[in-house]
DNA sequence: TCTGGGGTCCTAGGACCC
DNA sequence: TCTGGGGTCCTAGGACCC
C-alpha cells in the first residue's frame, strides 16, 4: 500500500448535461435532461437541476417528461463531448503519463508515476506529501473548469477502489481524500452496492445472505462468498470489502470488441425489413471497425423481441476480417432461425475476437502461407460439412440464395469495399423526415441575419431558435421556416478559455 | 412508466486434444 | 474395458458499468 493517497479518480459532474449548460447560456441553472427523444429513448444524463425532480440516467423518457416537464429535452452530441474530453484527457496527463479513461467523462490518473512522483516520494507519509498531492488535485479542478467551464469531482487514496469510492462521494464539485490505512473505517457503513461491480443481483444475493453493508460482507470467510457468488466475484468482493486492492492503472487498453445497434419505434415483424436493417448495421459495425485499424473473427448478432427478451447468436470465422459482405453474410444467416412472431424492437451487429492486422495484411499472409505450404490453410480447425462456412462456395446454396444476391446488390460487389454509402440515414434516423432531422433539439444552427444559436424545437413546418453562445449572455428566441433558406446547420462552438468565458 | 447504446468480464457446457 | 483429468476453444447468456 502507498505511504500518500498517490491515485487520483476523476469524475466529471452530470457530463452531457452540464456540457449543454456551458454551451447554452440560457440552460444554466436549468434542469436540462440528454438522451434519446423517441418514444423508447432513455435519459443518458439529467442536470442536478433535474435530478431534484426525481429524474435520473437510464430512465424511460417518458417518466422523466412526466416528473419534469419544464427541463430542456436535448439529443447527445457526442462529437462535442469527446471533444471536451480530450480537452481534459490532456490536462490529467501533464501529471502523469499514466491515465487511464474509463469513459468520455472519467478517469484514474496515478500521480507517482508523473512529474510529481519524485516529489512525492520524498514527502513519504508526511502532513506535507498529503498537503502537495491535495493541491495537485484542486489545481487540477481548477484548470478544468477554465479550461471548459465545467466542474469535476475528485477521489484521491492509495488504490483504485478507495478513489473512486472518494469521488462518488466528492460530488458534485468536490475533492475527498481517503488516508492509506483508512480504507476499512471509510468502506464499513457503505451499503454493499456502493462498490464497483455489485448490482442489483447481487446487492439481493447477499442481502438474502443477511449482508447489507461493506463491515457485514467484511466480516464473511471468502469461501462462503465464492459460495455465494461464484468464484472470481466472491473473491473480488471479498478483497474490496477489506480495502484490499493493487490492481495498477493502466494507461492503454485495446477494445476487444466493436458492435453497433437500433431500437425501433416500432417493432420489426417484416423478414426483410430486418434483413435490410441487418445489413445497415453490419455497415456501420464495418465503418467502425475499420476506423479503427482492426479487423475481427467472431460476428455476433443480438436480437431482442417485443417482451424484451435478449437473444445472441454467434459465429467465430477461420481468420479476422473487415470485411463489409463476410460480415453482413454471416449476420444474416445467424439471425436466419431466430424466431422473429410477435416483433423485434431491436437489432445489433458486433465483431469480437479483434486482431489488429488488416484485411490488405490478411491477404499478404494467405498468398505468402499458400507459397510456402501449398496447401489449405489450418486444415485442421475447418468445421465439419462445410455448412455455410466458405460463403458462397458449395455448401447452402440452396438456402443462401436470397441472402447472396441481396448482397451483391447492397455493396456493389467486391470493387468497392469501402464504399457504403456515407451520407445515408440510419434506421432511426429514418423515423424524422431529412428537414425534421436537420433540426434536432440542441443542435448548433447559423443564421445569416442573426448569427449562431440552437435549435430549442420543431415541428408543424417551424423551427425554434435560441440565438446565443458559449460566451454570449442568455439569448432571444425566433421561430422560422423549416426550409427557411437563412437558416443553416453548423459546428458546435468550443467552451471555455476558448469561447472567451 | 416499460426499459438506449457501447462496452467489459465471468460462467457453464460441449467439443476436442493430450 | 473402464476410467481420468486438464487445457483450450467455441457458443450463449448474464451481470455490471458509464
Amino acid at each position: 500500500m502507498r505511504p500518500l493517497p498517490t491515485i487520483l479518480h476523476l469524475d466529471m459532474d452530470a457530463f452531457f448535461a452540464s456540457v449543454e449548460q456551458a454551451s447554452k447560456p440560457s440552460l444554466r441553472g436549468k434542469p436540462v435532461i440528454v438522451g434519446g427523444l423517441g418514444g423508447r429513448g432513455v435519459v443518458a444524463t439529467a442536470s442536478y437541476e433535474a435530478r431534484r425532480f426525481g429524474v435520473h440516467s437510464a430512465m424511460a423518457m417518458a417518466h422523466a417528461r412526466r416528473l419534469c416537464p419544464n427541463a430542456a429535452y436535448l439529443v447527445p452530441r457526442f462529437e462535442l463531448y469527446r471533444q471536451v474530453s480530450e480537452t481534459v484527457m490532456a490536462l490529467l496527463r501533464q501529471l502523469s503519463p499514466l491515465v487511464e479513461p474509463l469513459s468520455l467523462d472519467e478517469a484514474f490518473v496515478d500521480l507517482a508515476a508523473g512529474p510529481y512522483g519524485e516529489v512525492l516520494e520524498a514527502a513519504g507519509s508526511s502532513a506535507e506529501g498529503e498537503e502537495l498531492v491535495r493541491a495537485l488535485a484542486e489545481d487540477l479542478r481548477a484548470d478544468i473548469l477554465a479550461a471548459t467551464g465545467l466542474t469535476a469531482s475528485v477521489g484521491l487514496a492509495g488504490c483504485k477502489l478507495l478513489a473512486k469510492i472518494a469521488s462518488e462521494e466528492a460530488k458534485p464539485d468536490g475533492l475527498v481524500v481517503v488516508e492509506p490505512g483508512r480504507e476499512r473505517e471509510v468502506l464499513g457503513p457503505m451499503p454493499v452496492r456502493a462498490l464497483p461491480g455489485v448490482g442489483p443481483a447481487t446487492a439481493e444475493t447477499l442481502r438474502r445472505a443477511g449482508l447489507s453493508t461493506v463491515a457485514d460482507v467484511a466480516a464473511v470467510e471468502e469461501p462462503e462468498l465464492v459460495r455465494l457468488l461464484g468464484r472470481a466475484h466472491g473473491g473480488s468482493l471479498h478483497a474490496m470489502a477489506l480495502g484490499q486492492d493493487d490492481r495498477p492503472v493502466v494507461a492503454e487498453r485495446d477494445a476487444k470488441s466493436v458492435s453497433v445497434e437500433d431500437t425501433f419505434e416500432v417493432d420489426l415483424v417484416d423478414r426483410d425489413r430486418i434483413v435490410r436493417e441487418l445489413d445497415r448495421l453490419s455497415e456501420r459495425c464495418v465503418r467502425r471497425l475499420r476506423g479503427a485499424g482492426r479487423s475481427g473473427r467472431t460476428v455476433v448478432v443480438k436480437v431482442r423481441r417485443f417482451d424484451f427478451s435478449t437473444l445472441t447468436r454467434s459465429e467465430t470465422l477461420r481468420a479476422p476480417t473487415d470485411d463489409l459482405s463476410v460480415i453482413a453474410e454471416t449476420a444474416r444467416r445467424l439471425v436466419e432461425p431466430v424466431e422473429i412472431t410477435g416483433g423485434v424492437r431491436l437489432l445489433g451487429v458486433g465483431v469480437s475476437g479483434l486482431a489488429d492486422f488488416t484485411q490488405e495484411d490478411l491477404f499478404a499472409q494467405a498468398a505468402r502461407s499458400a507459397e510456402e505450404a501449398d496447401g489449405p490453410v489450418g486444415e485442421g480447425r475447418v468445421r465439419e460439412g462445410g455448412e455455410g462456412q466458405g460463403g458462397e462456395g458449395q455448401g447452402g446454396a440452396g438456402e443462401d440464395d436470397a441472402g447472396a444476391e441481396g448482397a451483391e446488390v447492397a455493396y456493389g460487389g467486391p470493387a468497392g469495399p469501402r464504399a457504403f454509402h456515407p451520407g445515408r440515414l440510419t434506421a432511426s434516423e429514418e423515423e424524422g423526415s431529412p428537414t425534421a432531422r436537420r433540426w434536432m433539439p440542441g443542435y448548433d444552427v447559423e443564421h445569416t441575419e442573426y448569427g449562431p444559436g440552437w435549435v430549442q424545437g420543431s415541428g408543424v413546418g417551424r423551427v425554434t431558435v435560441r440565438f446565443e453562445t458559449p460566451g454570449s449572455a442568455p439569448g432571444r428566441v425566433r421561430t422560422f421556416l423549416v426550409d427557411d433558406p437563412e437558416l443553416h446547420p453548423s459546428a458546435a462552438l468550443p467552451l471555455g478559455a476558448a469561447s472567451g468565458l
